[in-house]
DNA sequence: CTCGTGACGGGGG
DNA sequence: TCCCCCGCCACGA
């Protein structure tokens, strides 16, 4: 039995909850975080297999403020509008400013140096 | 196994 | 601000 890949969708739910109301993350900025084989692209795969589960989706943003999710524009609204009702205000172009709700997991924020000294051979 | 696609991100025009 | 291209990783056909 490998690492089963619901260990990998919760590493990521974790942070998700974590964020608190009024508040938003990035995918880029989570994937930062778990490092390890995650990029934007595949923490928005996970977050798009959670949706309805009892993590805060709609916190969970791309880098430009706003709430992508492409075809589904029925989602986009929705998430919007949560966020709106959290106290978030989005322009006429449907972004945010992230400098001003952009959340930081407490012991993430600094990172600076990460030299890994194992590093083989 | 290869190919196309996607709740992404960054760079360039 | 918007649009396009490329890199990224996981998945389904």
């Amino acid at each position: 039995m490998p690492v089963s890949e619901k260990q990998y969708q919760e590493r990521v739910y974790e942070i998700v909850r974590k964020i608190p109301e009024g508040k938003v993350m990035t995918y880029g900025q989570i994937a930062e975080i778990l490092g390890q084989g995650y990029t934007p692209r595949t923490v928005g795969y996970v977050m798009n297999a959670s949706n309805t589960d009892d993590v805060p989706w709609q916190r969970v943003i791309n880098a430009k403020g706003g709430c992508s999710t492409a075809k589904i524009t029925m989602i986009v609204d929705l998430q919007q509008n949560l966020l709106e009702d959290e106290g978030i205000e989005f322009n006429e172009s449907g972004y945010c400013d992230l400098d001003v709700y952009r959340w930081y997991p407490e012991g993430y924020e600094e990172e600076d140096d990460e030299q890994p000294t194992l590093f083989g051979s």
